[in-house]
DNA sequence: TTGTACGCGTTATCAG
DNA sequence: CTGATAACGCGTACAA
C-alpha cells in the first residue's frame, strides 16, 4: 500500500532539496557526510530504488531489448530467447518478447509498438508470411530511425544489419557426409517445400555431398512435405517405396515419424536404416531410438545476437556503420539412430 | 538516421506551440481545421508516434506486464507465455519476460528490476529454490507497494494475490482412477521431492484414489526424484524392484524414461505396464509408444492469468481487494500407453 | 483559436 | 556544502 517512494518524498520528509537527496544517494562528496548518511539510511529503510522510466526518459535509453519471433512454443526459439536473456541480463538489459505468430500484420504492429521508445534495439526472426511477401518496410523504417536490429535464422538480405545464421547448406552436407562415411550409400532426405529456406538449403547440401562422392542424385530420393500435420502417410510411403539404408530429416518431427515408420516395416535402426535429424531438441533426446542430430545451437545464437546488439548500442553511436553476418557452426550429436 | 520525431520538433518546424500540435493530433476541436490538417499531414509524413516512455512517466502506467518463470525451454512455460501474450496484446499490453533459472537470487533481482517502474504488474511461477526456502519477502515487498501479482502453477499461500493453478490432487486422482478402471491394480508413481508442490499434491491424489478403492498404500510405491538429470538409474531400479502393472509419472520426462526402462526389461506397454504422464507436451505425442497424459492447459492458464491481472490493473485501483484462486480443469488425453 | 505552465522522477549544471 | 533550474516527451488545465 505504501506507495513507491521517490526522491521528492524523501526530500520532503527530511526537509532538504531533491537534488541534495539525489547527490547523497549517489555518494557525491558535495554533500556532508552527516547528511549523506542520514539520507542513505532513510532511503534504505523505505527501500528507495530509482524509477527506471524516469531514467529512460532522461537518458534516452531504456536498457531493454525487444525480441520478435514467430512462436515461442518452438523449442528452437525458446532456446534462442534463453540465450538472449542470459547475455542481456549479464549486461544489465531486460528482454521484451513479442510473438508474430507467423503473421506479417502482427509482426508490423509489434514492431511499431516496441519502436516507440520501449526498447533500444531489436532481435528478431521473420515470420513465414513476411518471408513469403518479401515486404520489409517495417524493418527499414526502424533502421532509418537509427534503431539497430539483429536478425537471426530467418533473415532478409534486403536489410542492412547484423545477422546470425547457420550455414544450412554446410549442415546438410555434414549430415549426408556423416552417413556416407558410415558406409551407407542409399540415401534419402525428408524435407520441406522449397520456399522454406532451411529445407531448400539443407537439401542442396545433401545433393552436394552425394555428388562430391561420385553418386548420382535422383528425384525419388527427395520427399518434400508441405503440410506438417499430415506428413505421416507420405513418409511411410516414401520409405516403403524406396530401399534406403539411411535418411536425413530436416527436422525432429519428420525424423521421429520416419523412425516409427521404419520400425513399423520391421526394419532395424540403425542397422537397416540410419537416421540423421536436424534441430537438436527434446524429441531427439528421448525418442526410441534416440536420434543423431545436427544441433542448431539456439542458445548460442541468442547469446551472440544479444552481444552484437548491445555492442552496437553501447558503441559511441554512429561511427560503427558496418554490419556482420555470423555463421554459427552446427554440431553433430551422435546417438543411437546411426551406427 | 532521421532521429525520432517528437511533438517539439513538429512544433518548431511548423512554427506553432507544442500543445497546439498535441491537441491537433488528438483531434481537439480547439484547433482550427486548417491547422489541424496541416499538422496531421506533417506528423504522418514523418511517421510520428507518441513516445511510450514519456506516456508511462506521465500516466504512471507502463502498459507492460512482467513475467518471471523458472525456464522458458520447458514446453509448459512456453505455452503459458503464449497465452499471456495473446490476451495481453489484445488488451494493448506488452509482455516482459525474465527467467529465474530456478534460482532464488535471480528471481529476487529480476523482480526488483521490474518493480522499479518497468511494469504495472507481475505474472509469475516460483523457482524451485524459492519454494524450498519458503522465503517470499520479495513478493511481499512488491504487493506492499500496491503492485498486483498473479501467480500460476507454483504458488505460495503466504502471499495474498490471484492464483491460477490446476487441482493437482484431483489430477493425480484422475490419472490413478483411470488406471484402476482399466483393471490395473499394482500401481506406482514417479514423482519429485515433496517440496515441489506439484509432485506432492499429485502423489496425494494418487494415494487418495487407491484408498478410496480399498487398496493399501505403501512407501515402495513412491519414487521421489531429486535430480532430474540423473533420474534414469533410479527409475530403472524402481521398475525392476517392483512388479507394477501401471505407473503414474508427474512429468513427461519421467514418463518417457520409465517407458524406455520398461521396454528394456522386455515388458510390453500397455499390456504389462501402463503409463499415464502429466504435462501434455511434444514428448508424449511423439514417444514410442505415445503417452496417455493429463494435459495442463498452459495456454489457457496464461490467458486467464493475463486477464485477471489486467482486470485488477484497470479496476479503479484499490476498491478491489479480494483475491481469487482459479482452478483450471485438467483433461486426460488417451494414447497408446494405456489399454 | 492558440499558447503557457506544470507535473511525472531523475540527473547535471550552475548559482548561492 | 546546498539548492534551484533545466531537460527528457507528453498531455492538460488554465491563461491570453
Amino acid at each position: 500500500m505504501a506507495q513507491k517512494i521517490t526522491l521528492k518524498k524523501i526530500a520532503q520528509d527530511l526537509n532538504v532539496s531533491i537534488s541534495t537527496v539525489s547527490k547523497a544517494l549517489r555518494d557525491s562528496h558535495e554533500i556532508s557526510e552527516e547528511r549523506r548518511e542520514k539520507i542513505k539510511k532513510y532511503a534504505k529503510e523505505f527501500n528507495y530504488k530509482p524509477n527506471s522510466i524516469a531514467l529512460s526518459l532522461k537518458n534516452q535509453k531504456t536498457k531493454k531489448i525487444g525480441i520478435i519471433i514467430p512462436e515461442i512454443v518452438h523449442h528452437f526459439f525458446a532456446t534462442v530467447i534463453s540465450g538472449v536473456e542470459r547475455v542481456a541480463n549479464e549486461k544489465g538489459y531486460q528482454v521484451i518478447i513479442t510473438l508474430s505468430g507467423e503473421s506479417f500484420d502482427k509482426e508490423v504492429v509489434n514492431m511499431e509498438m516496441l519502436a516507440n521508445g520501449s526498447i533500444d534495439g531489436f532481435i528478431m526472426s521473420l515470420s513465414k508470411e513476411t518471408m513469403e511477401k518479401q515486404d520489409f518496410h517495417h524493418l527499414r523504417e526502424v533502421t532509418n530511425q537509427g534503431m539497430p536490429i539483429v536478425m537471426f535464422d530467418r533473415v532478409s538480405n534486403d536489410i542492412p544489419c547484423d545477422k546470425i545464421i547457420i550455414d544450412d547448406v554446410a549442415a546438410g552436407h555434414e549430415a549426408t557426409e556423416f552417413l556416407l562415411r558410415k558406409g551407407k550409400n542409399k540415401l534419402g532426405i525428408i524435407s520441406t517445400v522449397d520456399y522454406v529456406n532451411v529445407g531448400r538449403l539443407r537439401s542442396q547440401g545433401f545433393s552436394q555431398a552425394l555428388q562430391q562422392r561420385g553418386f548420382e542424385v535422383h528425384d525419388h530420393q527427395f520427399l518434400k512435405i508441405e503440410d506438417i500435420d499430415r506428413c505421416e502417410q507420405k513418409i511411410e510411403q516414401f520409405i516403403a517405396d524406396n530401399d534406403f539404408d539411411a535418411l536425413v530429416a530436416v527436422n525432429e518431427l519428420f525424423a521421429v515419424t520416419a523412425s516409427k515408420a521404419i520400425q513399423k516395416l520391421g526394419k532395424k535402426i540403425p542397422e537397416d536404416v540410419a537416421i540423421v535429424a536436424f534441430t537438436d531438441g527434446i524429441l531427439s533426446k528421448y525418442a526410441s531410438p534416440t536420434l543423431t542430430t545436427i544441433g542448431q545451437k539456439g542458445e548460442e545464437m541468442g547469446g551472440i545476437a544479444a552481444a552484437k546488439l548491445i555492442e552496437k548500442l553501447e558503441s559511441s553511436d554512429h561511427d560503427n556503420e558496418s554490419y556482420e553476418t555470423v555463421i554459427v557452426k552446427t554440431s553433430l550429436v551422435e546417438r543411437e539412430s546411426t551406427p
